[in-house]
RNA sequence: GCGAUCGUAGCUCAGCUGGUUAGAGCGCCGGUUUGUGGUACCGGAGGUCGUGGGUUCAAGCCCCAUCGGUCGCCCCA
């Protein structure tokens, strides 16, 4: 008989279990709450939407357009993409679904995220993002607003120490063109010693030479031009109001006006929260504002601003989450099995952790109830057996108060709650 | 798309300059011991050494190709 093969898990795709998946759920949990505390309102949308939201709205020459998106057709000829990113998709809602009567609208998502690319440390095909934005509201105090939600979920999750929240702006249209064109001049100028990588950025998109790791490229990059020089009175008044937000809330931050970001739509504040516990990939959370965003998509002009983070990069530096310990019940011999299903019932149904062996004699459960880093074991045996019907030994590193408490509430309920079994 | 590196049991790995029947720990299965209770002992199953070619009297080990993992470039969360 042929052997049959088992098909492989698609590269880049993960398999969670244990600690890998607590550490996921504990991060999308602690956003959850936070994002309450902030007022911001638990939004859904589609996996996968028209090619053409993501193929306008992020630029045609961005990396993730021409060469990262899954794009497919369906049964019906149309071209769909699975989303690369969670901003192109909300705005697409906004405006079709007549969310605008709503703004400013506070709105915060979760979930899969799909890219072609080469999987390394803490990139993946399919990835994770946590995702907050605020639409409809062109005040810097939205943009303060995000970044002290993105700073307070970093300090809940325990990682704020190896994180920095680094912060840019790329002014309004009339300073980001002016820039722009400033640093075409320079990098013009110096064509000949740049390396081969930015020459053609220097084409498709000439901001991001800026942040290039190439040495050769440094020298360059770092004589070229800051934006403060072209910035607008208005450009430069928004970034101050922010800033001084920031201050007044005791976010720190630095300036980087070496940071700009990959997708075309992005005005005046851009931010990430960078480390360097992660290899290649520093940047666990990133955002800024998009105030051309939606006017692009033919929808009404509309500021937003907003940021993302990547749900496993953050689960990667939190610590484990605390496991659960639970009560393991064993009875004493086989016949003893709904006695200790009961007892189960009755620990459950007082929301104590419990768990049971399904096979093995007590000896061996015990085993099992010590690899399991049970907190304590109830231990079930026949009416008027020596040492008690029903009783609890601690383990080690055990609450003891904890344990206290089960015993008494076993014992106290013990004959009623087993009234019924039979096993009596 | 490019580069580096790795690929031996379910898992983590050992396997000397190529040389008899490929090993360990953990896990799994069975048994012994104990018997108001955890850390003991014995035994067993399980591997076409990623796959396909090649070199050689002989390949887990050398060469080529291919697939996959990991890390990096690019780009990004």
């Amino acid at each position: 008989m042929a052997k049959i093969e088992t098909p492989r898990p698609i590269r880049g795709t993960q398999d969670m279990l244990g600690e890998q998946a607590d550490r996921f759920a504990h991060v999308v949990a602690t956003f959850d709450r936070v994002r309450r505390l902030y007022g911001f309102q638990r939004i859904e949308v589609p996996v996968f939407e028209s090619t053409a939201v993501f193929a306008r709205s992020l630029g045609e020459s961005t990396d993730v357009v021409s060469k990262e998106m899954y794009t497919f057709e369906d049964r019906g000829g149309d071209s769909l993409t699975l989303r690369p990113e969670f901003t192109a998709g909300i705005a697409r809602a906004y405006i079709t679904e007549g969310w605008q009567q709503y703004a400013p609208l506070k709105v915060a998502t979760h979930g899969p995220l799909f890219r072609y690319e080469r999987p390394q440390k803490g990139r993946f095909r399919q990835f994770h993002q946590l995702d907050a934005e605020i639409i409809g509201a062109a005040e810097p105090g939205a943009d303060v607003e995000l970044l002290v939600f993105a700073d307070q979920l970093l300090k809940e999750l325990g990682i704020a120490e190896g994180v920095t929240l680094t912060l840019n702006t790329l002014g309004d249209a009339a300073s980001r063109d002016a820039w722009r064109d400033a640093l075409v001049r320079h990098f013009v100028a110096h064509k000949n010693d740049l390396s081969e990588d930015s020459l053609a950025r220097l084409d498709r998109n000439p901001l991001r030479i800026l942040d290039s790791k190439d040495p050769r490229d440094r020298p360059i990059a770092d004589s070229a031009p800051d934006i403060d020089a072209y910035l607008t009175d208005e450009a430069r008044a928004f970034f101050e109001k922010v800033t001084d937000g920031l201050k007044a809330a005791g976010v720190n931050h630095v300036r980087n006006a070496r940071l700009v970001r990959g997708l075309d739509y992005y005005r005046h504040t851009a931010f990430e929260f960078v480390t360097d516990r992660l290899g290649a990939q520093g940047t666990v959370l990133g955002g800024g504002r998009y105030d051309g965003l939606i006017e692009n998509m033919g929808g009404p002009v509309t500021p937003a601003v907003g940021w993302a983070a990547g749900i496993e990069r953050l689960a990667m530096l939190i610590d484990a989450p605390a496991q659960q310990r639970p009560i393991f019940v064993i009875p004493d011999a086989p016949h003893l099995t709904d006695k200790a299903n009961a007892a189960l019932s009755l620990l459950r149904n007082a929301g104590i952790a419990s768990e049971t062996a399904f096979r093995g004699n007590a000896k061996r459960q015990v085993e099992v109830a010590n690899k399991k880093g049970a907190q304590g074991i109830l231990f079930v045996r026949d009416a008027g057996a020596t040492g008690g019907e029903f009783y609890v030994r601690p383990l080690l590193g055990n609450d003891i108060e904890e344990v206290r408490r089960i015993h008494d509430l076993v014992r106290s309920a013990g004959i009623d709650a087993f009234a019924g079994t039979g096993a009596r």
